[in-house]
DNA sequence: TAGTCATTTAGCAAAATAGCTAACTAAAAA
DNA sequence: TTTTTAGTTAGCTATTTTGCTAAATGACTA
């Protein structure tokens, strides 16, 4: 793992923190659900995992056009065991976590074809 | 104990990461002594150790002119722990610990004397 | 091969943060 | 009571970081 400061600095955002926190109960997420959680640009999404990954808290895969993400490993324990104490008592980490239960149910092409609809019909 | 990311908003800066570390492993410290350690502006170290405050890592003690910080109590036991696994490998904190030595083999007076000397003559 | 699609990289504006000095507060000493 | 001292608060500048859109990349599909 990274030192312990640019492991909190990685930590220090709020959306980073909620990916994190996704990823301790979801073994793997793609790039798309990612952004469907946090409602974010896909550049911002993808800027802030490799910030993350920089931090060696995540690793990807590649499967095709798709990316995904998951903890890194190894994941050190106390602070595993540490964001699962202290993450449960936030609301918005337990509105992600069933909000991801909807996002998962879909096929991750069906994720991005809504992304895209939402996005044409925003103007 | 605050929101891990508030947590981690405080510990995601070099110079309170180092005071955290100070204090996992020396009971208290005054404010004189962790001006001496980071080697900053004691108003910049003050702000630093209310950051910390706000995210209930440490809490202070006033005895006279003097202002003491300890870690917070209660710590979350498995943050203590990743702290003090990870903190060890750092360069910086290691030359803390042997700089910290030194300064608390002074009584506070002599550091805040020789501080301000040590301002005097700067011009 | 040309086109589409998922993601990343580059470049920019707005907001947050760390450092400083100067002014203030509270306690002790002269 | 006046002055000194330790620490905090206020106000400023420089740097970093977050968000965005647009352009580039790499991989499937027609």
């Amino acid at each position: 793992m990274e030192t312990p400061l640019n492991i909190a600095k990685a930590l220090a955002d709020g959306s980073r923190m909620r990916v994190v926190a996704a990823l301790l109960r979801h073994d793997e997420l793609c790039v798309c659900q990612i952004v469907e959680m946090l409602r974010l640009a896909t550049a911002t999404v993808s800027r802030h995992m490799s910030v993350l990954q920089n931090a060696r808290l995540v690793q990807s895969r590649k499967d095709g056009r798709w990316v995904y993400y998951r903890l890194a490993e190894p994941f050190s324990q106390p602070l595993r065991i540490w964001l699962l104490e202290s993450l449960s008592d936030s609301q918005q980490i337990v509105a992600d976590q069933v909000l991801l239960e909807t996002i998962l149910s879909c096929q991750p092409e069906d994720v991005c074809r809504q992304q895209k609809k939402r996005k044409a019909g925003d103007g």
